[in-house]
DNA sequence: CCGGGGTCCATTTTT
DNA sequence: TGGACCCCGG
């Protein structure tokens, strides 16, 4: 094909550098096409150039085109990549995730559904709240029906497409808080609408709502979108596919990528089925597979086909790379979980001494508990290490509260926001107004906010309260009226300024107090990137990512799922043991299913890797505070014999694999026992500048918390932790506070 | 409003 | 074993 229009150029040499099944995936750019990208094959690099092209030989403007991934971090680097590539070109097409696209149409036809165009994104824990009120209100015990279980039945309805009408008959008659799960979910959603709230199934759902109900909009709605592109489609659920399905209907210019050997996330509505059967569901589809592997060693590429080649739910591929062979898997035994630690630690440091980063070194366990015993060890050790996944910034209480003021400020109605802050700081407005406020609210259909303008006339709640709430009431009122000249970060400011907020943590003398004032800055700096209170409030319950990035040279540790997508050149696989990994709850729950799920997790770890993977098994473990004896996962047993390499510690005999006849291997055991033993210190950074300790100086430590400076020893701190006591701690473990 | 003490629970997590 | 959560007493 020759192209003379000057755009195309600019992405030839792009083109170039693909294989061609990549170039395939790139150029069938018409009909439904289902790429298959195995782990490592240039899925993303493949995605974007799809895009590029398309817009580079102008078969649509980039407002025709849909692209949706499951991750912002995912739609950064397609926007990234896209922006490298095409330049100014690349802006303005229809790419984010599912939850932020269903959101952008959602506020252009809000009214359809009852909700008004400034809606409310809540997030789980006023999901939670609102449920817990309803089954008050309902006279349901929650003892014996916890709100948690309620919202997961809800959740799961609205990722399988159902509204309150077209839940299915049988999950009705569910005896799930006595019959009455199908009428609450109706109740929830009437109150997100009275709320003028949605939470993150509404965005997609009612977008389904919007597009069955009304023709024109469907129709509109297909036209536009000429080409969709759909990241991870195994991890979709089925009402992002019924959406998918409805979008595409008409240009059916649809192409999906995904692995189905990845698909880890069935526990939270993806559908596995849904990448199984795109051939039945787009009749005329092609599919590409992608199979070249450009990040792993043939030995990791083989024990990760072997192992995933025991499903039988799967669409099949095989992994190939022209790459040396490089070292076998490493698979070891040990007696106990705090010995698997210390050798994991062992292995880092001599990796370490090989030359490699601890930024490349990673731990994937199957469940947090077990990141413990390593956080033990490497703080032991004086490894820096970092954990991946933990709680997310806006989750925290001081941001939670912050928002509130700022949901209040935007939204009077948002009731939730409203009873999130009324009294904090402490207004004198306790247990009993707020009483009085809901049954006011309740029996007149209003807003707690137009209840409490109501009631700040009557002589319904003390005077002192009464006088409160006006006070309350006018500050917010003064705070939406200053929203339209101020910039959200000068907004955020004054209010949390004005309220007393700030003040209130100003005031806490608790050990947290420096660090939550130190969160709200931050979230004070984040609103400068924003013309609008609304795109702030988007933002933040959509996109915001963990703050505080740091680039430290430190081993990472995390579970298996939150693996996915990334890559180091050597990790580590602990604990893989027979109701451990695979998870015998999961097996409990869903059977032959959840070991093939928990297989495909396997895969998903060992394929993280480029040249070194080591697995181990442990014969003890505490679990729960009981010591258990544990047998090797029966995955240790599919591992293929030619492409691992056995180390079983003195006193396991044979047996201690599954299925395999033991092969020892001391002369790799003497080696590491009599190598050098490398001191601590030179794994640890270099010390910077400036960064000595005086006697009483306040520190924080990433495991202990904040402390005061009660002792010197060298690089060594004895330090007075606030909440984890007298420690002597690394100096090159804490940071300055 | 706070904290002590009892109870219950204990995969995986993004938006 | 440890944590989250709830209830109740001061």
């Amino acid at each position: 094909m020759v192209y003379t229009d000057p755009m195309s150029d600019t992405i030839a040499p792009y083109l170039d550098g693909l294989n061609e099944a990549q170039r395939l995936a790139v150029e069938t750019v018409e009909g439904p096409v289902l790429v298959l990208a195995g782990a490592g094959t240039g899925k993303t690099r493949v995605l974007t150039t799809r895009l590029a092209h398309i817009l580079a030989t102008r078969r649509a403007f980039p407002s025709q085109l849909l692209a949706v991934t499951f991750t912002n971090k995912a739609a950064r680097e397609m926007q990234n990549r896209l922006t490298t590539m095409l330049g100014p070109t690349a802006e303005g097409l229809w790419l984010g995730t599912f939850h932020s696209i269903g959101a952008r149409l959602l506020r252009r036809h809000a009214e359809i559904v009852g909700l008004k165009p400034n809606f409310t994104i809540l997030d789980t824990d006023d999901q939670l709240r609102l449920v817990k009120q309803l089954l008050e209100a309902e006279d349901i015990d929650e003892k014996r029906w916890p709100a948690r279980l309620l919202l997961g039945l809800f959740e799961h309805w609205k990722d399988r497409g159902y509204v309150p009408d077209t839940v299915p008959e049988a999950e009705q008659k569910s005896d799930i808080a006595g019959g009455r799960a199908a009428a609450l979910y109706r109740l929830y959603q009437e109150r997100l609408i009275a709320l003028n709230a949605a939470d993150f199934g509404d965005l997609l759902l009612h977008n389904l709502t919007i597009l069955r109900s009304r023709q024109d909009l469907l129709a509109a709605t297909q036209q536009r979108f000429r080409f969709i592109l759909v990241d991870e489609y195994q991890d979709t659920n089925v009402a992002q596919y019924l959406w998918l399905r409805l979008l595409a209907q008409s240009h059916r210019n649809l192409c999906c990528v995904g692995d189905d050997d990845q698909s880890i996330y069935s526990w939270r509505g993806a559908e596995i089925g849904n990448i199984l059967r795109f051939e039945q569901d787009f009749p005329g589809a092609r599919i590409i597979r992608l199979e070249e592997n450009y990040r792993s060693t043939p030995n990791i590429l083989a024990c990760a086909s072997t192992l995933i080649a025991r499903n039988v739910g799967r669409l099949g591929k095989t992994l190939w790379t022209t790459r040396e062979a490089g070292q076998p898997l490493t698979l070891r035994s040990l007696w106990d979980s705090p010995q698997e630690a210390r050798w994991v630690g062992e292995e880092i440091e001599s990796l370490r001494r090989d030359g490699l980063a601890l930024s490349e070194i990673a731990i994937l366990v199957r469940t947090t508990f077990q990141m413990r015993e390593f956080e033990e060890r490497f703080i032991a050790m004086g490894l820096p290490y970092r954990v991946i996944g933990g709680p997310r910034f806006y989750e925290r209480q001081e941001i939670r509260d912050a928002i509130a003021y700022l949901r209040l400020t935007h939204q009077g109605d948002d009731d939730l926001a409203f009873e999130r802050i009324i009294n904090t700081p402490r207004r004198g407005i306790g247990s009993s107004s707020m009483k009085t406020l809901h049954a006011v609210a309740r029996a007149e259909g209003l807003s707690l906010s137009m209840a409490a303008e109501r009631l700040i006339t009557t002589d319904e709640v003390s005077a002192a309260a009464r006088r409160s709430l006006n006070d309350f009431l006018i500050s917010v009122s003064r705070w939406r009226g200053r929203a339209a000249s101020l910039k959200p970060a000068d907004l955020g400011a004054l209010i949390l300024d004005e309220s007393g907020y700030t003040r209130l943590w100003q005031e806490d003398k608790s050990a947290d107090a420096p660090g939550r004032l130190e969160n709200l800055k931050e979230l004070v700096a984040a609103m400068a990137e924003f013309e609008t209170l609304q795109g702030f409030l988007e933002h933040v319950s959509l996109v915001m990512e963990n703050a505080g990035t740091d680039n430290q040279e430190r081993v990472s540790l995390m579970t298996l799922h939150s693996a996915k997508g990334l890559e180091f050149d050597a990790v580590f696989l602990p604990g893989w043991e027979e109701g451990l990994f695979p998870n015998q709850r999961a097996l409990e729950e869903k059977g032959h299913a959840a070991l093939e799920e928990e297989r495909r997790l396997a895969y998903v770890g060992i394929t993280r890797a480029r040249k070194y993977g080591f697995v181990s098994t442990v014969a003890n473990r505490r679990i729960h505070g009981q010591w258990q004896a544990m047998t090797p996962s029966r995955f240790v047993g599919e591992l293929p014999e030619d492409h691992i390499r056995k180390k079983a510690e003195h006193g396991l005999g044979p047996g201690q694999w599954p299925g395999q006849p033991n092969i020892l291997d001391p002369s790799s055991q003497l080696r590491r026992l009599s190598g050098p033993v490398i001191a601590a210190e030179q794994l640890r950074p270099r010390r910077r500048e400036g960064d000595g300790f005086r006697l009483g100086d306040r520190l924080f430590h990433q495991k202990f918390g904040y402390g005061t400076v009660r002792g010197l020893d060298g690089n060594r701190l004895h330090v007075a932790f606030d909440k984890a006591g007298e420690k002597l701690v690394m100096d090159n473990f804490v940071e300055k506070a």
